[in-house]
RNA sequence: CGGGAAGUGGCUCAGUCUGGUAGAGCACAGCGUUCGGGACGCUGGGGCCGGAGGUUCGAAUCCUCUCUUCCCGACCA
């Protein structure tokens, strides 16, 4: 590929718009452009580098014995009324009426459409296990698109569905789709981590997020520092509390005026106990009804485990207003004795002696409160949120706390669409049995933007060389040279000839701007011919990310630098 | 949707406070000098200053409304 010939335009000056640097160096490169909010065009060298993505999830996923089929964007509303999900998806789901008036939506995820493809075409356990998968543009009416590829409106992903006869089918299913994701992570040459993660609104029992390792990652990994323990922070589970020595004799509760002091740490200090001796009483709204959560004083609350214990779809913190209208009860001074609404409690709660808790009185504290003898919770269970100082409920170890980009999620659906849409197959025994599902999830244009997070330097993007949109870049830095023309032409030649991808830059430009585009495209080789090729008849090769050069003979060049790019990506998995 | 910021050639910005009819750098086109880490000179094309209304002799600038974009929170690949 002529460089000159090539769509491109590259920039000096980061955009005003892009805060990431996966973001900055997409624009900067010239390899997208926005058409509005969350809506991006992939220019050419953008796309493929999206594509060598594609081309690794396909490969992967074929090799697991997934099957390819693509299914429409738009979708009707009947399906999603079968479901339940017309009704349950929020304004993330993009619903349109065709010209007959009918219900439509655009497709943000399809667990409705292949299921319905599964229920039609398959009847029999003889046909099963079945994995279907596509890669296809999504779209997600997001509510803040953000970071230019990491969350955009439309997307492009990579989404698997299997079906299987029973229970032990569907987690082998899920085992060969966690295998397969592993190999495609690391064949991406990514950093990355499988994490036990929430299921979320796909429902289901168990799951796995892919994460990316990279400081601008929306979520937040626990990760053990000796075992295999990592988790979704939304996720990670606590270590069991210890029961602490119980030297100390029980007291009775008695109330204290504690004037002005709602927080805990004032009310701590105030009564001269460590924060962890006072019961913190946080008031939630879950599906828009009042919900108290017990936690330790030096705690947090984690909302999605306690949307887990509770069953609900949404929990929200109540603001201080809606509390005291609906109940009368003044917030910062709320505690679990005598409290008039359901309330639930962290295990930990339940082991403290003697502790400190609102009166649910204004300016008034309880002391000498204990669990089980001055209140019981409605359900008990683990609802804080985990912190590096935890322990690693596996092992014990010490945990790390880092942040990590969502590419890919995996889910054991169980029958939840299959039994809502009646996706049944005929057993062995001869009976009607539902499909058992599993969906597999790879946001294949977030994997780009990862990547670039994960690799760059101050010069640009620094790509693995699987997701490279070209392999090599060869300058010309003398056009009007007919020797180096002459030499780099050929290299050229023999580049394109060895199966080699590369990017011939036969611009009339300054080697200096030529250099700057070459580090700032982020290709993870450079050979530059230059004066040397008159001189001794050597180019230079670069290496993007150590910035090691050699020369090498012009004669020997391409052929060296053909074999050096396959070993390579043998190496990485190929 | 709540909170914050910003909209001026393709990009980065100045000009707005104190109204007088639009600028710089980069990018683009031409010519010349340059040529191994984003050169320089000259010339040129390109902007109804996000939009609508208002105030005024006169509005990028003041007022009102509106649209869009970006950042922080709840959702997710």
């Amino acid at each position: 590929m002529r460089y000159s010939q090539l769509l491109i335009t590259t920039a000096k000056e980061t955009p005003a718009e892009a805060e990431v640097i996966s973001h900055q160096l997409l624009l900067r490169a010239g390899f997208i452009r926005k058409l509005t909010s969350g809506l991006y065009t992939y220019l050419p060298l953008g796309l493929a580098a999206l594509r060598k993505v594609e081309t690794i999830v396909r490969q992967e996923m074929n090799r697991a014995g997934a099957q390819e089929i693509l299914m429409p964007m738009v979708q009707p509303a009947d399906l999603w009324e079968e479901s339940g999900r017309w009704k349950q998806y929020g304004p993330e789901l993009l619903r349109f009426k065709d010209r007959h008036q009918r219900d439509c939506c655009l497709g943000p995820t399809h667990e409705e459409v292949v299921t319905d493809v599964a229920r039609r075409e398959v009847h029999s356990y003889r046909q099963l296990p079945v994995n279907l998968y596509q890669i296809q543009t999504k779209f997600r009416d997001e509510i803040r698109p953000r970071f230019g590829l990491m969350r955009g409106r439309e997307f492009v992903m990579k989404d698997a569905y299997s079906f299987d006869a029973s229970e032990v089918g569907a987690e082998e299913s899920y085992r060969k789709m966690r295998d397969a994701y592993n190999r495609i992570f690391k064949r991406c040459g990514l950093e990355f981590r499988a994490v036990e993660a929430d299921s979320g609104s796909i429902g289901g029992s168990f799951s796995h997020e892919f994460m990316v390792l990279a400081k601008t990652g929306e979520d937040t990994l626990v990760i053990c520092q000796s075992c295999d323990y990592a988790a979704n922070l939304e996720k990670a589970k606590a270590a069991p509390p210890v029961k602490p020595e119980s030297s100390a004799a029980i007291q009775d509760c008695v109330k204290v005026a504690t004037p002005g002091l709602k927080k805990v740490e004032k009310v701590a200090e105030f009564l001269g106990l460590p924060a962890q001796q006072v019961i913190k009483t946080m008031i939630y709204l879950a599906d828009g009804e009042l919900v108290a959560v017990l936690v330790r004083g030096d705690r947090e609350v984690q909302p999605v485990k306690l949307k887990n214990l509770l069953g609900v779809t949404d929990v929200e913190l109540a603001d201080d207003d809606t509390v005291w209208q609906k109940t009368k009860l003044p917030v910062g001074y709320i505690g679990p004795v005598g409290l008039p609404i359901k309330f639930v409690a962290d295990q930990e709660v339940m082991l403290m002696v003697n502790a400190a808790a609102g009166a649910n009185e204004k300016g008034f504290h309880l002391t000498g409160v204990n669990p089980g003898r001055d209140f019981t919770p409605a359900l008990i269970g683990d609802l804080r949120q985990v912190t590096a100082d935890d322990r690693c409920p596996l092992c014990g170890s010490a945990l790390r706390l880092t942040e990590g980009i969502e590419v890919g999620h995996i889910f054991k659906l169980g029958t939840k669409y299959s039994a809502a849409m009646n996706a049944t197959f005929q057993d062995a025994d001869g009976q009607e049995k539902i499909m058992i599902m599993g969906c597999y999830g790879i946001g294949v244009s977030r994997v780009v933007a990862a990547a670039i997070e994960q690799n760059h330097d101050a010069n640009g993007i620094i790509f693995p060389l699987p997701l490279a949109p070209m392999q090599v870049i060869v300058l010309n830095l003398d056009l009007k040279n007919a020797a180096v023309t002459a030499a780099a032409e050929q290299l050229h030649n023999e580049l394109e000839a060895a199966g080699v991808e590369v990017l011939y830059d036969d611009r009339d430009e300054r080697p200096g701007s030529k250099f700057k585009d070459a580090d700032l495209l982020g290709i993870p080789y450079r050979v530059t011919v230059g004066k040397g090729v008159e001189k001794d008849g050597t180019v230079e090769l670069r290496a993007r990310r150590s910035g090691a050069t050699t020369m090498l003979p012009l004669a020997q060049a391409a052929a060296e630098i053909a074999a050096k790019i396959k070993a390579e990506l043998a190496a990485a998995g190929e």
